[in-house]
RNA sequence: GCCGAUGUAGCUCAGUGGUAGAGCAGCGGUUUCGUAAACCGCAGGUCACGGGUUCAAAUCCCGUCAUCGGCUCCA
């Protein structure tokens, strides 16, 4: 055995990969749950025998991998106490995910939400017995045959996909009480699902695909110790109380309403964020050479018809009728932006033509997926339609990356992982264009120091695209920007441009979104800061807090003289003592409060207290102007 | 759209068949106060909406609307 840090160990021929790793150390033997072989992804039993020389390394429980095999062992051993409550429940499959597993059964009785702790009675059962996972081989036939007989119909479906040259595999345990179907691999025994706890029942779609039957869907999650999944439902906690549509609440930033379902309405102090993030971009603009237009929000539909939209995107678009002509509300603003190109003779001097818009769209979705800020009906992207020349597109995707990660720097998000999707099967264009694009794409990715993944065949069928996956503060991942070349629409609508030659050619176009839509932006940032809005974003900057009634005066001329600097500064005039408006503006997340009392009036000065806590000391008005100037130039977080 | 849950005062929530409640917010008064909640009082509800069962419904049943968790992870 080769092990990853280069040492050889002799091993009798057709040890099992558990052997090795008590070979190794006691420890390792106790935390492995598998291994995996040859740098191989697939994640081995530990009974599995080594027969063969080869490279090895020992998949520990507390690792990424060996946290999925103790959660797909999780998923058989919840299988397992289900089937003991209700005898006559259908499994199907039951992987693990990201944060836990599921197990999706058909069965008539609803499993309710108070059932769940029935269930995990029975799992402790199980876990407590700690018998053995075996791995059976079975026939095709033999296995087949026997899903039949028990009116497995899920399971026979399944063992029809997979392809005959394949063996089939089942693991049991509970000494051959339960059996499953499975590739495996799982953890030796029951008792290594340490803690576990299951969430939700939700309804699941067979195979994903709504002309299937709906299944019962059981979440769950599991960890390799108590502690761990202690922290994990902290997390959950934490995660919960940034949520955007709590805060967005608390602080007053947006409302909704059953009148305009999953459309928002942001109210005034949600809007000067809005605004202000609708500034800071204009203000990239300037740098970078757009030209910001606005478009109509309702076309006839003979421009959806010729940008495909019609026959695309229908199911998703608003429509209306007057004077017996069809119109519909814009979805996305590309397709009138190829008429401001066409709407001139156009020069290859111009190009790259960079057309941003803010306009409004509307998309319809089912009303089953929308909520919060994140996934609305009414949004705006900062979104730009930029024509270039086929040869100007590794340029200017690099001046893009430059712009994106400028931007996620500024509001402290990670770094991107990104992803290069290229050409998919019956897709439009040449060879030779497409080659072209996505090297160009691949080029300035490289040239720019970005890593990326490529995502094979996974482009839109007009071109291929560039995402952008970021994560928050709590390590949860949002995709904001996109870049999306296009061939399709500049065909569609025939653009053309000059060239140098005095011939025609094609642009091409790209859709580009850095903060995507705005709607969505708000909410992410509200979960990114908790609330906590830097200087430049919070809606009420600065908050001035005049101890008793005598301080009114003096109080009421600082904040003019804030205001007069273009800060955004409130005054609190209620009859409270100190304390309470202090934790009034603390709740509100204000990043400065000023007090002003009788030795504030006296030498002409405010006692500043940083957001959350900290004590400033006494500044004067100059002092607050040029710390508030500098806070706004800086952009500071 | 589908599966499940939820909907009571502006907010957070209690109330499981018998007169609709609390805290905070609001309003009025007292207090003029030094860094996370002063005190007293008042007002506030078609219990989401519509229908049904019942002597009686916030509570039970049906429907509608809205919101929330899911519907991609593939033996």
């Amino acid at each position: 055995m080769t092990l990853p840090d280069g040492r050889v160990l002799e091993m009798p021929k057709g040890c099992s990969i558990r052997d090795v790793a008590f070979r190794i150390g006691s420890g390792l033997g106790k935390a492995c749950v598998g291994g995996k072989i040859d740098g191989g992804a697939e994640i081995l039993d530990l009974r599995y025998a080594l027969v063969r020389d080869c490279s090895l390394s020992i998949v520990t429980a507390d690792s990424k991998d060996g946290l999925e095999v103790v959660r797909h062992s999780a998923s058989h051993i919840m299988a397992d106490a289900i089937c003991r409550l209700w005898p006559q429940a259908k499994l199907s499959i039951g992987p693990s995910t990201d944060d836990g597993f599921y197990y999706d059964i058909d069965l008539d009785a609803k499993v309710l939400p108070e059932d769940l702790e029935r269930i995990e009675k029975e799992m402790s059962k199980i876990v407590e017995a700690d018998t053995a996972f075996e791995r059976c081989e079975t026939g095709r036939d033999a296995a087949l045959a026997r899903y039949r007989s028990e009116g497995e119909i899920y399971k026979v479906e399944i063992i029809e996909g997979i392809s005959a040259a394949e063996s089939i595999t089942t693991y049991r345990h509970g000494s051959g009480a339960f059996e499953d179907l499975c590739r495996g691999p799982h953890v030796p025994s029951t008792g290594y699902v340490k803690a576990f706890k299951l969430l939700t029942v939700a309804g699941a779609y067979w195979r994903g695909d709504e002309k299937n039957k709906m299944l019962q869907r059981i979440y769950g999650t599991a960890f390799t110790s108590k502690k761990e999944l202690d922290a994990w439902v902290t997390r959950q906690e934490e995660a919960k109380a940034r949520d955007h549509r709590k805060i967005g609440k608390e602080l007053g930033l947006f409302m909704m309403h059953p009148i305009a379902p999953a459309s928002p309405f942001f109210l005034p102090r949600g809007t000067i964020i809005y605004n202000r993030l609708v500034q800071h971009m204009r203000e990239l603009y300037r740098t970078y050479d757009y030209k910001e237009v606005i478009t109509p929000q309702i076309f006839d539909t003979e421009m959806f018809k010729t940008s495909g939209h019609w026959a695309h995107y229908l199911e998703n678009m608003y429509v209306t009728e007057k004077d017996e002509r069809q119109f519909g509300v814009k979805p996305m603003n590309c397709p009138s932006h190829t008429y401001i190109f066409a709407n001139e003779k156009r020069s290859y001097r111009e190009l790259p033509l960079r057309i941003a818009d803010f306009g409004r769209l509307h998309r319809y979705e089912r009303s089953g997926v929308t909520g919060g800020l994140t996934r609305v009906r009414t949004f705006c992207q900062d979104d730009a339609h930029l024509f270039v020349a086929p040869d100007q597109i590794k340029d200017e995707i690099a001046s893009l990356l430059k712009m994106i990660m400028g931007v996620y720097d500024l509001f402290g998000f990670t770094r991107p992982k990104v992803f290069l999707s290229t050409r998919p099967a019956g897709s439009l264009g040449t060879d030779e264009i497409w080659n072209k694009a996505e090297s160009a794409l691949a080029a300035a990715l490289t040239e720019n120091g970005v890593a990326y993944t490529v995502n094979p065949g996974d482009g839109a069928f007009y071109g291929p695209k560039i995402d952008f996956i970021t994560e928050d503060a709590i390590g949860r991942e949002w995709q904001l920007s996109t870049i999306q070349l296009d061939f399709n629409l500049p065909e569609r609508f025939d653009l053309k441009y000059t060239t140098r030659d005095g011939g025609e050619e094609r642009p091409v176009m790209i859709h580009r979104a850095i903060l995507g839509s705005l709607e969505r932006f708000v909410g992410v940032l509200i979960e990114q800061t908790s609330g906590n809005f830097p200087f430049w974003l919070a809606p009420e900057q600065a908050r001035v807090l005049p101890i008793a009634e005598g301080h009114m005066a003096y109080a009421k001329e600082f904040v003019a003289a804030l205001e007069a600097a273009g800060h955004r500064v409130g005054l609190d005039v209620s009859n409270q003592k100190v304390g309470a408006k202090i934790r009034d503006a603390r709740l509100m997340r204000i990043p400065y409060v000023l007090v002003v009392g009788d030795r504030e009036v006296a030498e002409g000065t405010v006692a500043v207290r940083e957001r959350p806590d900290k004590d400033l000391g006494p500044m004067t008005r100059d002092g607050v102007l040029a710390l508030f100037a500098d806070l706004e130039r800086t952009k500071k977080r």
